[in-house]
DNA sequence: AACTATTTATAAGA
DNA sequence: TTCTTATAAATAGTT
């Protein structure tokens, strides 16, 4: 796409590779982005220059790549004997369940979410200063109910991640405690 | 690019946006393949449509490219001598990094229904038969936007736990990718 | 970093 | 879905 098509092999001048290699990350991550806008998709790029640099793009955040391999790597790959085994795994596992129930949430609502477009059509058609007459009241009642519907299943998703980071963060970054049994050497 | 120039926001029609998906989808992939290739650099991506599903491409492959991305920054508390290092630390503050991304999310949106609980309230003191003043009007108005609003960030929310919870379930259930696109003779 | 001549990607339409 | 085509975007080579 320039003055002239190139061969699709490596570039072999170092330097105009690293050119090559700006431009065309840039590019990639712009795609990226606007897949993501247009169409409401989940993207992560991770890239390494051919020096060995990292770059990434996320949307929302480039750790939806990493959670990926957490699990897949969260099983011990040495178990040393004698030693307690590391928990990892089953707190991430916990952790996706906690997430599966939020997902089930999420779609019945969504479901529920059509009445409200509904009803937003409905005020869309209505002219100021007209009357409100029964049907346009009656949806604008249902609006108003799935609304606060709407909004307490919010209030409730917010509070469950909440929980679920705390505990999250906890495991992470673990509480002091003043008097703690040792518990032996452990690895993880 | 192509007949008209399209603004950058969600496409709204669910089936132009598949299409789009899929075509950017694909060309998104080919600018990685290229990437890859002409300059000796590694890549990774995994998208997730907006129906959830997902799709990756890899060189040499997602696996390898998370994983150094993964180990970076690694921070083994304790090394033995003679053993494989334990690395998990870092995988599950990456998790929790997420974890507070989206946290950081839902609180920014419950902000803003402060304004479609003063509309609420405006419609539940209206009494039926009376016209919709200037001031009423206006608050409808103003609850339609931010209805609109809120139902978008809910979809998109939706589609970012959906694609977080596939990505648990797939390590639950290893790999079952819909389409894992084959450029050339890479790995993916 | 900018600038274009071209190539490539893709939106709309079939 | 797949193809065609007009147009918008990306970018290779250049300055």
């Amino acid at each position: 796409m320039g003055r002239r098509k190139i061969e699709m092999e490596i570039v072999k001048n170092s330097s105009s590779r690293q050119v090559t290699f700006s431009k065309r990350r840039s590019g990639l991550f712009k795609k990226a982005n606007e897949l993501a806008i247009l169409c409401g998709a989940q993207v992560a790029i991770v890239v390494f220059s051919p020096g060995g640099k990292p770059f990434s793009f996320g949307h929302p955040s480039v750790e939806a790549v990493a959670q990926r391999f957490l699990y897949q790597d969260a099983k011990p790959k040495v178990s040393i004997p004698g030693q307690v085994e590391c928990q990892q795994e089953s707190q991430v596992e916990k952790l996706g369940q906690q997430l599966n129930g939020l997902l089930k949430q999420l779609q019945a609502e969504k479901k529920g979410g059509d009445m409200v477009d509904k009803a937003i059509k409905a005020i869309g058609k209505h002219e100021y200063g007209k009357p409100i007459n029964e049907l346009n009241m009656h949806e604008l009642l249902e609006m108003k109910q799935s609304m606060e519907k709407l909004r307490e299943n919010l209030k409730l998703r917010v509070s469950e991640i909440e929980a679920s980071s705390s505990l999250l963060l906890l495991s992470t970054n673990p509480v002091k405690v003043a008097d703690r049994e040792k518990l032996s050497s452990q690895s993880c």
